[in-house]
DNA sequence: GAGTTTGAAACT
DNA sequence: CAGTTTCAAACTC
């Protein structure tokens, strides 16, 4: 058989043109599939041995090296029999995930010189192969340099990989086991169209990704979410394919989402997909891509922690899979900040205002004040509870006492949330503790003040605090809210006869009630000369109320 | 293993 | 660029 130590008929006249071509077979067509290493290698022309790639970006290499050049590493670097290399050579998985041997390949009418012949695309000789009239070897370097030319020629990335890079993408598939798959994007997409991209017909399957906007497929099974495509692969729970499912279920679950159905909604989907399916037979399917695209969009769209969003740079395809929330570009980490810092100064305002409103109504209570402090026996133990309270709130880098009765004896603090009339959940307690902000230096000041001392007048601050602050998160929580069902809307019109793609507004919205009811007046905190404009654009409905706060958020 | 189906590649 | 043909893998029986 050929043996492969080096491409010894490189023709050495190749044309200077094609001298920085740059070619990549870092992965192979079907994902690793025909060969067993992703390692890259280029011939190294003074070395006269093949060499690794570091990084795998496509080195400029000369076409004569192009078209000698193999991903399998064990194969380029010694020469081996078919025999030999078939038994270390453990590769892509059939069917079931599990290492299989290299695929040889049958071809019979091409030579092994086109694409068709997936050892030729995927850049080795052929080696074992039951092909006949195989010109894909060493004897016949010189037509088979002939034919990658003219191959690029037609097509200069034809030998690059078909799935974008990335660092799951290029790996080995020898063990699915271990690293996720999901990862990568099929750089010219598949155009499926009757396989439902759920068999190995579809190169996006094949090599265990999703199918992404690239794709022209129609009736796609190959999504996150898909059904289908759940069903296919449960049971087999040992597969890496389907435990990143299920993590992506959790994930989804988590926001509260139902973009992974259920089996009812997976019926249902089913029957979107058969009136897509329907549909599609009667348009072209270009005409459907947009669709399939707004329907992929709306069942991906929460779905941002997936790494299959931000992991994936392909050096090569640059267009990066964006499956990514409606919210993805509204909420930029300075709103974040901008929020806080309004909440802030806002706090900090209805900390003063309390604070004013005290000097004045001690001023004018003054005797009843002095015979008050002394006639209450009590008043040293408050303010030591008040004191108390102050330092365990710097220690505990807060001082909000949210789940303390606006009435009743100050004592809880964050490690005793739950000894108050209301409980704060985990969430809000580690939200309050792990927040350092001036609003409760300002409230403990108020607290300190002798005139304010009182454990109700301080409780009054927090309270005041606490609504105002809580009011003003819920309405930027209903901005953020319309502002995603506008873009919402936006895909719906898009894809009308799709479901709804983030049911956001009910995720906020539970959000939002569930933490502070609809009937609350909007806190006078818009005059705050902070970059409130950053927010989204503001909710159309008034919001109206008594002010009544959980502390639950 | 033969026949069919499928979709990428090649061609027009 | 769209439609058609060729091709070989995937799949079915």
């Amino acid at each position: 058989m050929e043996q492969i130590d080096q491409p010894t008929s490189t023709p050495p006249d190749v044309p200077p043109r094609k001298l920085v071509r740059q070619l990549d077979f870092t992965a192979s067509v079907y994902g690793g599939g025909s060969t067993s290493a992703t390692v890259p290698v280029a011939f190294d022309p003074s070395q006269s041995h093949w060499l690794p790639l570091h990084p795998p970006a496509s080195l400029p290499m000369s076409l004569s090296s192009i078209s000698s050049i193999s991903v399998s590493t064990d194969l380029c670097r010694k020469p081996q029999s078919p025999k030999s290399r078939q038994d270390t050579q453990p590769v892509y998985n059939t069917k079931e995930g599990t290492p299989t041997r290299k695929r040889n390949c049958n071809c019979k009418h091409s030579k092994c010189l086109k694409l068709y012949c997936e050892c030729f695309a995927s850049g080795v000789y052929c080696d074992g192969c039951n092909c006949t009239n195989c010109c894909n070897n060493v004897e016949n370097e010189t037509v088979r340099h002939e034919a990658v030319e003219a191959i690029l020629e037609r097509n200069p990335n034809a030998f690059r990989p078909k799935i974008g890079s990335s660092p799951y993408a290029l790996r080995d598939n020898r063990d699915e086991s271990v690293e996720p798959p999901l990862v990568g994007r099929h750089n010219k997409g598949c155009h499926c169209k009757k396989s439902g991209c759920l068999k190995r017909y579809c190169e996006c399957f094949q090599a265990n990704i999703l199918c992404s906007d690239n794709c022209k497929c129609m009736d796609c099974k190959n999504f996150e979410g898909s059904g289908e495509r759940k069903a296919l692969f449960r049971g087999d729970h040992g597969s890496a394919l389907y435990m990143q499912q299920t993590t992506n279920d959790r994930q989804n679950e988590d926001i509260g989402a139902p973009l992974l159905l259920s089996p009812s909604a997976s019926k249902k989907r089913k029957n979107q997909d058969r009136l897509f399916s329907t549909s599609s037979k009667d348009q072209p399917a270009k005409s459907l891509a947009p669709l399939v695209q707004a329907k992929r969009s709306a069942q991906l769209h929460s779905s941002t922690s997936i790494p299959v969003a931000s992991s994936v740079a392909a050096p090569v395809a640059s267009n990066k899979v964006t499956y990514r929330s409606l919210l993805a570009d509204v909420i930029q980490p300075e709103h974040a900040r901008d929020l806080c810092k309004v909440l802030v100064v806002m706090s900090e305002e209805v900390a003063k205002k309390i604070a004013e409103r005290r000097v004045q109504e001690s001023a004018e209570q003054e005797g009843h004040v002095e015979s008050f402090q002394h006639s209450d026996n009590d008043s040293d133990t408050r303010q030591k509870d008040s004191a108390t309270q102050s330092t365990l709130a710097d220690e505990c880098s807060n001082g909000i006492p949210i789940n303390q009765p606006i009435t009743e004896e100050t004592g809880s603090e964050c490690g005793e949330a739950e000894k108050g009339g209301r409980v704060m959940s985990p969430g809000t307690l580690a939200l309050l503790c792990d927040e350092q902000d001036m609003i409760f230096a300002t409230s403990q000041a108020i607290a300190k003040d002798p005139r304010s001392s009182s454990n109700q007048s301080t409780s009054e601050v927090y309270a005041e605090q606490e609504r105002a602050v809580l009011i003003e998160f819920r309405e930027y929580l209903l901005k953020l809210v319309t502002y995603g069902r506008r873009k919402e809307e936006k895909y719906t019109s898009l894809s009308s006869q799709y479901e709804k793609p983030c049911h956001m507004e009910s995720a906020l919205n539970g959000i939002a009630t569930a933490s502070v009811p609809l009937t609350v007046e909007i806190a006078q905190t818009r005059k705050v000369g902070l970059p409130y404009s950053k927010y989204p654009p503001p909710v159309g409905s008034q919001i109206i109320g008594n002010g009544d706060i959980k502390a639950e958020m």
